[in-house]
RNA sequence: CGGAAUGUAGCGCAGCCUGGUAGCGCACCUGCUUCGGGAGCAGGGGGUCGGAGGUUCGAAUCCUCUCAUUCCGACCA
């Protein structure tokens, strides 16, 4: 491609709405221009690395097995009702009518669509299993849409649906795609991490989540530091801590605490560990208030209580509930002789401490030595608590847990039969018995891919791809194009190149170096060659390594052979 | 949905408080010089000041409403 005619719109100055680094280098190396929120221009260059993306999912979706197809993005209501989802699914989804008042919505994905399908089609054992994907735009409509591409309303996403007669072919198929996801990954040059995850909205039993590790990641996903252990915050667990010492219960003693409310403030006024007090958190269940326990420096885990709970809403109480169920204002609940009856949740943290401190419910007034079991009854402990870096690892050991920020670019679900049983995708077995269809759904953010890879990527000059993903492999910039030598030199290795079936970008434009070089940097072509009037004398010329910086000043011949070693290197499979 | 802020040339911003000829940098066009890390000089084009209404002799500036965008929070995958 000829830079002079092609259209790559870079800009210096940073645009004031970027917030995260991906989003400002996509916007400054005129990769995506953005039309309303969330909602973006692919342009030419940031189109090539979506596709680059694109065909290695689609290389190794096919390598899986897996069968290409494609879905309409608008979907009817109908099917939506049927799966119950149109009620549940909230505002993210996107309503609209058409001219016969007949109600349609934007997929947000294609659960239903490919379940009604496959129950019309499907009949047999012998037509499984199958797993059918696509890639193919989405929209949700999100609270708040942010940082460019990774979370746009409108996004391009690759998903797949598997099929199958039973649960053991479930988890075949379940398989496979995790481990084609990990080739997918590895193939895009991520450092990344499959993690283990709550399922969410889109329901079924089992999920892992790929996220790829950046410090400006949305989601905090834990790992052990000796075994293979790696979860999302949402599901991470810890190994329960061993039964404190025995210590013998002191009498239970109410203290004046004048406004203090927080953990912290009532360890400090009481000079006790914030361990030693316990935390009590009220909180609105389906209109259902709801008491849970922590230890004092933990953290509540909302999906972890939600899914203990079974309900499908949960917040924190307002303070009139608080002051209903406590008898007290918000800062001094406690769960002894809660004047009303709710249901109280202790957290696993909770067995074993003796003498703690609790909120009195009332005013400006705690309790210290409470036990349980003396004054405060529990049904049982539950891990309700988010994991803090340290734990000790729930699968072995001597681990110890990180915790890591990460971009989630891909998300594998092992559904069951949620979806087949909704909407009665069912077969005959060898028996000539019915069943119903086990399903799994795999999906991977395209464009959140690319921005995820900028994000690990980068420097201060601009865009680092790494060469699997780069919309150009090599640039080639052509200094002094008006002197004719330097230009024909410049032309007869673009050429050279191009028979060679590399993708090189050769920079044609009557621009200073300078110039020049600031936009192969921004746009992060991974190899330069430099052709110069200085260097051709000795017919020689420059290779640059984006990412390392490595110069090269060396023959044209060795620096072509060199650039198609490099970049079959980097493609090998 | 709660809190905050911002809309002025393609981009980044000043001007607004204290009403009176709409400005700066970058980008763009022309010419000359320059040519290995976003050049210099000279000349030039480009704006219904987000929109509607109001106050006023006069509104980018003051008032009301509205739309859009962004940030923080809650929410979501």
């Amino acid at each position: 491609m000829r830079y002079s005619q092609y259209f790559i719109p870079t800009v210096k100055e940073t645009p004031s709405d970027a917030e995260v680094i991906s989003h400002k280098l996509m916007l400054r190396a005129g990769m995506i221009r953005k039309l309303a929120a969330g909602i973006y221009n692919y342009l030419p260059l940031g189109l090539r690395s979506i596709r680059k993306v694109e065909q290695i999912v689609r290389e190794e979706m096919n390598r899986a097995g897996a069968i290409e197809m494609l879905m309409p993005a608008v979907q009817p209501a109908e099917l939506w009702k049927e799966s119950g989802r149109w009620d549940f699914y909230g505002k993210e989804l996107l309503r609209f009518k058409d001219r016969k008042d007949a109600e349609f919505c934007m997929g947000p994905t294609h659960e239903e669509v490919i379940t009604d399908l496959v129950r019309k089609e499907i009949r047999s054992y012998r037509q499984m299993p199958i797993n059918l994907y696509q890639i193919q735009g989405k929209f949700r409509d999100e609270i708040r849409p942010r940082f460019g591409l990774m979370r746009g309303r409108e996004f391009i996403m690759k998903d797949a649906y598997s099929f199958d007669v039973n649960e053991a072919g479930a988890d075949v198929s379940y398989q496979k795609m995790y481990q084609a996801y990990r080739r997918i990954f590895e193939r895009c040059g991520l450092r990344f991490r499959a993690v283990e995850a709550d399922t969410g909205t889109i329901g079924g039993n089992y999920s892992h989540e790929f996220m790829v590790l950046a410090d400006s990641g949305e989601d905090a996903i834990v790992s052990c530091s000796a075994c293979e252990y790696a979860a999302n915050m949402e599901k991470a667990q810890t190994r329960p801590a061993a039964a404190g010492e025995h210590a013998d219960p002191r009498p239970m003693e109410k203290v004046v605490t004048p406004g203090q409310k927080s953990v912290e403030e009532i360890a400090n006024f009481l000079s006790v560990p914030a361990t030693q007090v316990v935390k009590t958190l009220i909180l609105m269940a389906d209109s259902e208030p709801v008491v849970a326990l922590l230890r004092g420096d933990y953290d509540l885990n909302e999906i972890k209580l939600k899914n203990h709970l079974g309900c499908t809403e949960l917040e924190m109480a307002t303070d009139e509930v608080v002051f209903k169920v406590t008898g007290a204002p918000t800062g001094y609940a406690g769960p002894v002789n809660l004047p009303g009856k709710v249901k109280v949740v202790a957290d696993l943290s909770l067995k074993g401490m003796h003498n703690f401190v609790v909120g009195a419910n009332e005013k400006d007034a705690h309790l210290k030595n409470v036990n349980l079991d003396r004054d405060v009854k529990v049904e049982g402990f539950v891990d309700i608590r988010n994991v803090i870096a340290g734990d000790p690892c729930p699968r072995c050991e001597s681990g110890k847990l990180e915790i890591w920020r990460g971009i989630e670019v891909g998300h594998v679900f092992k559904l069951g039969t949620k979806y087949s049983k909704a909407l009665n995708a069912s077969f005959l077995d060898a028996d000539g018995k019915e069943q119903i269809i086990f399903m799994g759904c795999y999906g991977i953010g395209i464009g959140r891919t690319v921005a995820a890879c900028i994000e690990q990527n980068h420097d201060e000059n601009g865009i680092i791809f790494p060469i699997p993903i780069a919309p150009f492999q090599v640039i080639v910039s052509v200094l002094s194009a008006k002197e004719d030598e330097v230009k024909e030199a410049g032309e007869k290795i673009y050429q050279d190149l191009l028979q060679a079936g590399i993708e090189v970008l050769i920079d044609d434009r009557d621009e200073r170096p300078g110039f020049k070089f600031k936009d192969a940097d921004l746009i992060g072509i991974p190899l330069r060659i430099v052709v110069g009037a200085k260097n051709l004398v000795d017919g020689k010329v420059e290779l640059k390594d984006r990412k390392t910086g490595e110069v090269e000043i060396i023959p044209v011949a060795e620096a072509l052979e060199k650039v198609k070693a490099t970049v079959k290197a980097a493609l090998a499979v």
